[in-house]
DNA sequence: CCAATAGTGTCTGTGAGACAGTATAAG
DNA sequence: CTTATACTGTCTCACAGACACTATTGG
């Protein structure tokens, strides 16, 4: 039938409704590295790295936690286009690190209907961001990766503690990729136990292989923050000489110094933006 | 309002329609790798990667090749089911490797209707696909990256040559992504184009790091063959000795041999699974 | 002076890159 | 015997890992 048609016909005469439809949401990692104040005034504060949730003032699942993230208009809207008015609304940043994650597809993720879901990370300098968002609040990350393929996560903003673990499993003979099943969680919302799992691991790797970390990092900084940094999200302590030699390509020395430290001032390094 | 509802009966009041909803597809790059004759006896084929496109037989891009896909069943599937039942359509397999690339969704990709899509790369080994598929087509990837951030790329079939050019360019001041930008394509349906680039590419970054490569070998294979798979992923000659140091942890050496090809036979190997 | 971090010099071991050399089949 | 690939031995060079040593501040 269609033969006899050209395609400006074709698309006249097109019903779009003969496909069922669903509605699609973005979900947001914001990730940044907070310091914990250390007792002592010589010694430097303890960085983690830290998630920004909000607390659901609404059905399904009031009063949990989950990410930042609202539904797309498919009439106006791209996912990114979509992902960046949250943030906007959520934190008033704008023009910052933002990649798309994954899409989450489980068909009971959410309980009001089918709701699937493409998820961004975002990662940020935190100190940039005055604003306090009501609803919204820190979470320090502690992530502890057992042997058998359980990820056990507990984030802590200060006042609340939220834990739940999820489950690692090979989805091919020939190991490369997994799939991350919930497996104790009643206090996030959703599936964003997995959604924050799988992110977090997507950064870690990727930070050795990228420059990712500078977004974290003010436009001025310390050789020993930046390692820092490095430490905390690839979760091991580095050795300060070649780390050092691997990232001088990367940064650039500047006159200006570190003081008030109890102990010697260090240089502020910038990001150098050239290859 | 809602305060004074339990969730169970906000969920039985919820009125899913008052969002504004879009239909799903998901795409398919199904790539393998393909032997080109040698004229001369003695000298191996010449190895190439190669994807499988379909002729659309209906409107919209009547008549152009794009990558087999399909639309999400909402009610019943999930990406990947949907994803597998159009792989099992096209080819009869099951239980290959597969992995979620990307989730496109540029408001005027589909002349229709707002349709967002999510695709996945399969990776297979063609020789085990003895059905052949009508209105489908491995075609020969020649992929040139020139430095301007322009990908040229050339699919060749035999008897039909389809070329596009995609620009590159990066999607932040540090350093990672890229946008993938349609640049001249006038033979490929909807932004198959684009969604074929970043998937080569991302396979291509995988290699190294992963043991994907075995899933487009056969389970028996010499150390030769595999070496020329890795050097048309990687785009690049590799030296014998430090290859075969590489890879001695991954493959088992079998009794069998491969012989009658006009040089010293050699023995086959296979992929070793455990760690 | 002490404690803590800043920053540098250098040794060592690993492993990729390079290349040469030997082995062995078909024609 | 020729040709082309199979397979191994070994040298070099770059570089991460490790550690020691010096520098410099606030208290």
């Amino acid at each position: 039938m269609s033969d006899y048609l050209t395609e400006e016909e074709f698309l006249k005469n097109y019903d779009s409704s003969i496909y069922d439809k669903l509605s699609m949401t973005t979900d947001i990692l914001i990730l940044s590295v907070s310091s914990k104040d250390s007792n002592n005034y010589r010694k430097t504060d303890k960085k983690m790295m830290s998630i920004l949730l909000v607390k659901r003032d609404d059905y399904p699942y009031k009063d949990k936690w989950c990410l930042p993230g609202g539904f797309l208009n498919p009439k106006t809207e791209t996912l990114e286009d979509c992902t960046k008015r949250v943030l906007k609304r959520e934190t008033n940043l704008e023009d910052i690190y933002l990649e798309q994650l994954y899409t989450f597809d489980r068909i009971d993720r959410d309980p009001r209907m089918r709701v699937i879901s493409t998820a961004y990370v975002a990662l940020i300098d935190k100190n940039e961001l005055k604003q306090d968002v009501k609803n919204a609040s820190w979470f320090d990350i502690t992530l502890i990766e057992e042997k058998d393929g359980v990820v056990f996560l507990v984030l802590d903003n200060g006042t609340e503690t939220i834990s739940f673990e999820v489950n690692k499993v090979l989805r091919n003979k020939i190991t490369d990729r997994y799939d991350y099943i919930s497996n104790k969680n009643n206090m996030l919302a959703f599936d964003h136990d997995v959604v924050i799992v799988s992110g977090i691991e997507k950064i870690k790797e990727k930070v050795n292989s990228s420059d990712i970390v500078f977004n974290m990092m003010p436009e001025y900084f310390t050789l020993g923050e930046l390692q820092q940094v490095y430490e905390v999200l690839l979760g091991k302590k580095l050795i300060d000489a070649p780390f050092r030699r691997i990232i001088a390509s990367k940064v650039e020395k500047t006159e200006k110094m570190k003081t008030g430290e109890g102990h010697r001032p260090s240089y502020l390094f910038k990001y150098k933006t050239q290859k």
